[in-house]
Formats: C-alpha cells, sequence, structure tokens
RNA sequence: GGUCCUGUGGCCGAGUGGCUAGGCAGAGCUCUGCAAAAGCUCCCACAGCGGUUCGAAUCCGCUCGGGACCUCCA
C-alpha cells in the first residue's frame, strides 16, 4: 500500500508519514477553552482531527491522542490588567470558577458524542497541570531564556532567536513580526514587545492562583501544552495538531518554550485545520457570528431553514478539505442532507445483499476492475492528507452499482464474490469507523420497525384489493410523520425517515 | 504595512500539466396503480490578460476580486 503522505505547517508540503516510534503514534490537539459553549468551528477543528485519529487507527497504528481542556485563567488582552476569563465570568454569574468549567467540559463532551467523535486517550486539564507547568518555566528561566519582573515571567523572544528562528512555524522574520506589532502603551515590563508571558503574577482578588517560586499566580497560556504535552506524550512526539488561528502566536510559542526547554525540537508534523466561515467571514467568539451546534441540530438560527442532524453537519464536513475553507450556508447542509441519505441507502442494500454462490470469476470483469479501482481510491485519497471528499466522490461512484445490484440491472455475478465483499465491507468501515457517521435510522429503530411493518401490511393487503384510497392514505399520513414509505420492484416494501 | 491563502459550472466543493471529480438543484427518458426512490442521458466550468509548453484549471508574471494571520479565539 502506498505510504501515508500529510501537510507539515512546518515545511509548507507534503510529507511521508514517519512515526517516531514504528507502529505508534503520538498526538497533541489543542482543545477547548471551557469557559463558554463551543461553537461549530470549534467543533470542525476537532472532527477533522477525530478522522485523522480514526485513520491512523484504521492503518493499524497505536494511537496516544491527547487532547488538553484550558481551564486555567488567561489574560484577556496583552496588558496584565487583564481579567482572568474564568474569575470574570464567574464573578457575572455567581458562580466558582471550577463551576465555569464543569458546566462547559460537560457541555462540550456532550457536542463531541453528538458528533460521534471518539474521546481522546488522554485528556489533561491546565489546573491539574500547575506544577508541571512550573518545572517547565523553572527550566526556561534557568536555561536563559526568560525573566522575571515582579512576579510574572516573560519568554525572551530575540535572545530565543538569535539561535533558533522564532518564527519558523509560520515563515515569517522576527524582524518583519516586530514590525507588525503595535506599540504597547505602559506596557514596560516586558523587554521586548514579543515576549509573552510564560507566568502571571495575580491580584489579590483574582479567584484561580497558584503558589509559586515567582509568588502567587497563574500560568501564561502557552506554557499548559508543552508541558502537558511533554508528560505525555515525550519531548519530541509525532504530531500536534490544532485550528490555523492557532499557529501563528500559540503553537509558535510553544515550539520557542520546548525549544528553550529541552533543546529538542518537540514536534515531527504541525496539522492545522482551516477555518468555518460564515458568508466567507470566520466564524469566531469575538465576531459574534458563530453556530452552537445546539442551534443547527433545532434549527434554531436565522440564517437556518430547518434543523439539520448531528450526522448531517459531519457529513458536510466531509466533503471539504480539512485544509480548506468551509463555507456554512442552508442549501449546502441540504445538499449534505440529501447526499449523505443517498449513502446509507447504497449501505444498507450491501448490508442486505444476498450471500449468492461462490463466484469466482467476475462476468463482468470491466465493472469487476472498476469497483476495484474505486475501493483502492478510498486509502488512496486518505494518503493523500486525508482527502476525505475524493473518497466520498469515489463512494458516490459505486452508488449506481450498488443500487443496479439490487434492482436487478447488473447481475450479482457480474462481480467476483470477492470483490462484492471487499464492497460491502470497505464501504461499511468507512462510513461507520473511518468516516464516524452512524445510521440515524438504526438509532430510532427497534419498536418503531414493528408498528411500520404493521402498517405496511396493511397498506400491502389494500393494494393487493386496489384499494388505493387506504394504501395511498398510509404512505401520505406516514410521509407527514417523516417516515418515506417505497414500493420496491420485487413487491417489498422499505422505508426511511426523512 | 508585513506574512500567507484563495478565486472552479445555478449552489457546495475535489483536482495529479494531456484522460469523468463528486454532491445538490434543473431537463428528458425508463420503471411504477399513482408516488417516492432508482437507472440511463443531458447541463463539458475553471476571475481577466499575457507567458512557458506539442499541450495548462493545474507552472510563471501582471491586473482585479475575496479571505486569514500579525491581538483572546479551533
Amino acid at each position: 500500500m502506498e505510504e501515508l503522505k500529510m501537510y507539515n505547517s512546518l515545511s509548507r508540503q507534503k510529507e511521508i508519514f514517519k512515526p517516531i516510534t514504528p507502529g505508534y503514534v503520538g498526538m497533541y490537539v489543542c482543545g477547548p477553552t471551557v469557559y463558554s459553549n463551543v461553537h461549530l468551528g470549534n467543533c470542525r477543528t476537532f472532527i477533522s482531527f477525530d478522522i485523522i485519529y480514526r485513520y491512523l487507527k484504521y492503518l493499524g497504528y497505536k494511537v496516544r491522542y491527547v487532547r488538553n481542556i484550558t481551564d486555567a485563567g488567561h489574560l484577556e488582552g496583552d496588558r496584565d490588567e487583564g481579567d482572568d476569563k474564568f474569575s470574570k465570568k464567574a464573578r457575572l454569574e455567581q458562580l466558582e470558577p471550577m463551576e465555569i468549567v464543569q458546566k462547559y467540559t460537560l457541555g462540550f463532551h456532550k457536542v463531541m458524542e453528538l458528533f460521534n467523535t471518539l474521546p481522546p486517550t488522554i485528556e489533561p486539564t491546565a489546573t491539574g497541570h500547575i506544577s508541571e507547568q512550573i518545572e517547565m518555566i523553572k527550566h526556561i528561566l534557568a536555561n536563559g531564556y526568560a525573566y522575571e519582573v515582579n512576579g510574572t515571567v516573560y519568554f525572551d523572544v530575540e535572545k530565543y532567536n538569535q539561535e533558533k528562528p522564532y518564527g519558523i512555524l509560520t515563515n515569517r522574520k522576527l524582524e518583519d513580526l516586530l514590525e507588525g506589532t503595535r506599540e504597547l502603551g505602559g506596557q514596560d515590563e516586558k523587554r521586548g514587545r514579543l515576549d509573552f508571558a510564560l507566568w502571571i503574577k495575580a491580584k489579590p482578588e483574582h479567584l484561580m492562583q497558584w503558589p509559586s517560586p515567582w509568588g502567587m499566580g497563574f500560568p501564561g497560556w502557552h506554557i499548559e501544552c508543552s508541558a502537558m504535552s511533554c508528560k505525555y506524550l515525550g519531548k519530541q512526539f509525532d504530531i500536534h495538531g490544532g485550528g490555523m488561528d492557532l499557529a501563528a502566536t500559540h503553537h509558535t510559542n510553544e515550539i520557542a518554550q520546548s525549544e528553550a526547554c529541552y533543546h529538542e525540537k518537540p514536534v515531527n508534523y504541525w496539522i492545522h485545520t482551516n477555518m468555518l466561515t460564515v458568508n466567507g467571514a470566520r466564524m469566531s467568539k469575538t465576531a459574534g457570528n458563530g453556530f452552537l451546534p445546539h442551534q443547527l441540530f433545532t434549527g434554531g438560527h436565522p440564517l437556518l431553514d430547518k434543523a439539520y442532524s448531528p450526522m448531517t453537519v459531519r457529513f458536510f464536513m466531509l466533503q471539504t478539505h480539512y485544509r480548506s475553507t468551509l463555507d456554512f450556508s442552508n442549501e449546502a447542509l441540504q445538499a449534505a442532507e440529501k447526499g449523505l441519505k443517498r449513502l446509507w441507502d447504497a449501505y444498507e442494500i450491501l448490508e442486505n445483499l444476498p450471500a449468492g454462490n461462490e463466484i469466482k470469476e467476475a462476468m463482468d470483469p470491466e465493472l469487476d476492475k472498476r469497483c476495484i479501482d474505486l475501493l483502492d481510491e478510498f486509502d488512496a485519497s486518505m494518503n493523500d492528507d486525508f482527502n476525505t471528499a475524493r473518497v466520498l466522490a469515489a463512494m458516490f461512484e459505486l452508488v449506481p452499482v450498488i443500487n443496479s445490484l439490487k434492482s436487478g440491472q447488473i447481475a450479482l455475478n457480474s462481480l467476483s464474490t470477492g470483490t462484492l465483499e471487499q464492497l460491502r465491507k470497505k464501504f461499511s468501515i468507512y462510513l461507520t469507523d473511518v468516516f464516524g457517521l452512524k445510521n440515524d435510522k438504526e438509532a430510532d429503530s427497534g419498536r418503531l420497525e414493528g408498528v411500520l411493518q404493521l402498517l405496511i401490511q396493511i397498506r400491502k393487503e389494500a393494494r393487493a384489493k386496489k384499494d388505493f384510497a387506504t394504501s395511498d392514505k398510509i404512505r401520505n399520513e406516514l410521509q407527514q410523520q417523516g417516515i418515506v414509505l417505497k414500493d420496491e420492484k420485487d413487491g417489498s416494501v422499505s422505508w426511511s425517515a426523512v
């Protein structure tokens, strides 16, 4: 099989993936800040990495997947009088900071579950790793890349840059970065304009603060990921991911901290997912154009005509490559909903296909080969930087074949039994295991199935008597309930939920 | 201002220099008690202008448009 290639932000090109330890992958993904609800843009990133995680597992790798929960306070702005995000919100809502954290962590997990993402293997919290962060800061100080001013510790970017290129991840020179930075009035604590805080001195009113060698305070934003990734994945690990918006600042600083601490390149492959946009503009907390997952599932958003299921949204995201922006619109979602249904229908046909006789030789070798080629494209496309859109295109090309297999337009023995089996298996594995899609219909079946079979039977009897008034009534009323009946060619009746 | 990305048919979106992306919508036909599905066929796009090449949506240049990052944000 071809090798897996992934786009590395560090080199700005696709590279063949070689794990540090054969057979094992260490992957760290920057998780959510739990002081408010996650919006759909956040979800896109986590869904993208869920696919990557699933695919790595599909390839047989044993993956340690670490995704953090940021629950420690950060400065609001670039000023040290800025409030701790968590305590600020806590005061507004009269809650303890950890109550906020708990509330939104649970909400986040619920949403991730609805989207059917697999939980990471380790989900560490920043507040649970304060001592690790302090240790790391001590190390960086000892190595001479940081300095303390009045209880706050800053990272010395210019000093670091003398030895290692600071802007390596986003291909920027320090001079250019300095030029782009605005003048910070009243901020004379920092020696360099690009210097960032590793540890921040807390004011007495800060609710979240911890003792440290520099007095009471809390960690800077970037240090948690460096400390936790090192703890669970080592000083050097395979993949670090996150949204593209994190590359320039957060990830750049992570690299600098880790290098300054351990003198080792922390990450081999940096993977960045692109943004979700609304009317061409990035969805973000501050822009106020964020969709909450909940609004989507209920249709409760001014820009939406109707509700869309989590799986429709997941599928919608799969149709676009993870490094392209994805624009959110009603029409696109509707198209996704229909497309996904077409895929599920094909999936069901495959699952219910009769076994048939053992056929070694395909009666239609040309078609047989085409099917094999399309199936091979699944892995080939995924190996080419996780191109889910191209896998789906290949799947859709197989759908007419599958449908024809059912209707008899293509005889079962046109394909060899081996091909048929591979078709069934691969279609199913990709849909459910790799892409993580769940059949909504299967979820609410059970009792409903029994009731429907009764109605279908009554309708069948009516039709046999040419009592179309009754048969149409059953079908029409069911449709009102969102259930569509189909009279198949062989006289059977199937149903699907809209 | 700096660093980049991007501009594909009605809509969404893949795309390796030559070979069909795909989905949705639309049109026609077939099937069907009627539907719905499904099958078949059609709709042959690549911002503009130049250049490289036997050949470019794909490479290069310019022009115009859109966006991101440089400040908390997946």
